[in-house]
DNA sequence: GTTCACGGTGAACGCTGTTCACGCTAGGGA
DNA sequence: TCCCTAGCGTGAACAGCGTTCACCGTGAAC
């Protein structure tokens, strides 16, 4: 069968899910769709080229509409959301993403959306920007992080370090990252992300924020 | 002369300056230290042992304590400028730090003096770590973006992004994206943080939050 | 004065991304 | 109907990577 260039990338995402980004070789991913390494050239100029159509492909959709009956806040916590979503889909999703050079359409279309977002809540072009990069990195940031010890062996291991550290096991902080590494993953990012645009919504221009916008995001 | 563990460390910095982070090779860095690659293996069990032992080293004084006659979070905004710098000190340093596998000491010392002034700010502890690794993502994915482009030839590759992306150049968007590549990074970062700090302290526990203190941290 | 721990050597192993000369095969033009 | 060309796939190779291992020299301690 012949090989078209969607097949090599739909057959490099499978194989990330069950290998992980480390086990993802051009080697590996040509026995699994039954071909010599050196065929998937014929595709791809070099791996990092594979690499970002990956990351792309996995970006898809998140740049979709927005339902406009949502303030502006609320539309992108949402798709940060679906940001989230999207790299968790994908064993390593977040390093791909995060490793990505070139940014590819969905990739564009998704940070498009949120700049236009911001854009249309009044904030200047490149504040709207700026807002957007940021917020994406912290996305990327945390995500990794999941993914990251969604693999570890216990859950136990930066208790460890912290001893190893020289911090008590009695200490408050030490008790307060225990707590938080037992805390759902996924309801951290979401505090997080509401930290975060809390923050932008304070730094709006005036004339948008609505008169208790401000002040109903709060939480205990 | 004998190769001591530290001697190492510094030799690897100095070759990463120099080379960069994919061109830091164990016999590259023999080379530089007149030793074979094989020799490097009697200090470090593996590269990424040699990669946290930079990275760590790369943040040393970062958790220096604070000057306490500054608010909470004035304390995390010097935290902050004081990890980028530590970042931008060396070529790559934010790529070495975000690969870190296992926090060393002064990694753990300076994400510990922000969850310290967190809950001396009255965050609960789980709350003050949540927000202290939010920070920090923010701050790693920004620098990582700054020396990435650092390193690039033009500042206009992103407008040729835009412009395969199926935007206009004469878009509002792309005019701010372009403007945005033009400003300064360490300024762009500087706002960035504050944005996230002025959301941090906008979920801040009641008691601690002075009544002009979230008036006063607004720009233009 | 002998021993022994430790740092360094040099060659090798298995793996990686990538290249290249070469076949095969399917599909369109004469 | 035949050919021919474009494009995909082969298989072997290259250079480089991290890592290992048997061996060697030296300097300090007993």
């Amino acid at each position: 069968m012949l090989l078209r260039r969607p097949n090599v990338v739909t057959g490099a995402l499978d194989l990330l899910d069950a290998e992980g980004l480390d086990g993802l070789t051009m080697r590996r991913l040509g026995v699994a769709l039954d071909v010599q390494a050196g065929a998937l050239y014929r595709h791809f100029p070099n791996k990092d080229a594979l690499l970002d159509a990956m990351a792309d492909q996995l970006l898809e959709g998140v740049g979709a509409p927005l339902p406009s009956d949502l303030s502006w806040p609320d539309q992108l916590e949402l798709l940060g959301e679906r940001l989230h979503t999207a790299l968790l889909s994908r064993r390593d999703g977040a390093r791909v993403v995060s490793g990505t050079f070139a940014p590819g359409p969905h990739t564009m279309a998704a940070s498009r959306r949120a700049a236009q977002v911001l854009t249309e809540a009044g904030f200047p072009p490149n504040r709207a920007w700026e807002h957007t990069f940021a917020v994406f990195y912290f996305i990327l940031g945390h995500t990794i992080e999941e993914q990251a010890q969604s693999r570890m062996p216990t859950g136990d291991n930066w208790t460890a370090r912290l001893a190893a550290a020289g911090l008590d096991t009695d200490d408050p902080l030490a008790m307060g990252l225990k707590t938080l590494a037992a805390t759902n993953p996924s309801e951290r990012f979401s505090n997080g992300l509401r930290v975060f645009l809390a923050g932008i919504q304070q730094h709006a221009p005036e004339a948008v924020v609505g008169p208790n916008e401000a002040a109903t995001t709060r939480d205990s």
